[in-house]
DNA sequence: CGGAATCCCTGAGGATACTG
DNA sequence: CAGTATCCTCAGGGATTCCG
């Protein structure tokens, strides 16, 4: 509905605005969304998402995430208070991370995001194989 | 309320089947978003959302984007079906990009994201500091 | 088990110059 | 104006080794 529309474009206009004619450094919405393009994050928090894991059930769940990065993405998400620690100090120690209320709140712009993936790659599929149909040598 | 917190779940869960666990390249799900992520699609198609726009109008308007990552990243959207071209045969040529339905169809999802953003960056700039609090030297 | 520290390499992407 | 074609840099991230 209309309504909705121009509430998008408002959403839209003042991040142009903030992020990109603007100062990029002081723009906290683009330095945010820096963070959901990094590699890895989206993942991990994904991953969370039904509930509190350990480093290695982690690094198992995603077959091709490194040590070094598994590491240091959750110590980024730590950091920017969506995921929590918490130390056993059992032998060997145990380790658990869980999201956080804000790191929960995340997820549904994610899922909005999944959403639209899962209904739109096969419309993208067929752009793609037209595409190359019309560039074929 | 709890049936919308299911439906997330479903969402989730079910990116996690057939992205992560399964094979990395039979997931269309994780290949698009591996293109959310990538780093100028995002602006430029928030660039194009309120109308057509020429090729050095969206250079200007993404002051830090190289021309050539603009060329690579609008042949991806067009490929990809998000984003139309259209040449007028002109001296010297005019050439302008805009969102095709597809294109236009990924704006709420990001516009749902940048809200989260807008709303979560302050709480995210203090869990920050309070971070950087306890691990000063 | 859950990391930290180091070394190393690849490829995304910037700078520059040229063209229709 | 709207690109194409090279060259080159540097940081993201993999592999490996070691530690409490």
């Amino acid at each position: 509905m209309a309504t909705d529309e121009i509430r998008l474009q408002a959403v839209v206009t003042r991040f142009r605005e903030a992020g990109v004619n603007g100062a990029l450094g002081d723009c906290p919405v683009r330095g945010i969304l820096d963070k959901i393009s990094d590699k890895w994050s989206m993942l991990i928090v994904l991953e969370l998402a039904d509930g509190p894991l350990r480093f290695n059930r982690i690094r198992r769940a995603i077959p091709d995430i490194s040590q070094k990065m598994l590491t240091q993405t959750l110590k980024e998400l730590q950091r920017d208070g969506l995921v929590s620690r918490k130390v056993y100090p059992t032998v060997p120690p145990a380790v658990e991370y869980e999201l956080t209320a804000l790191g929960t709140s995340i997820l549904r712009p994610f899922s909005v995001l999944i959403e639209w993936a899962d209904a739109s790659w096969e419309t993208i599929a067929a752009a793609r194989s037209s595409y190359s149909e019309q560039n074929a040598a």
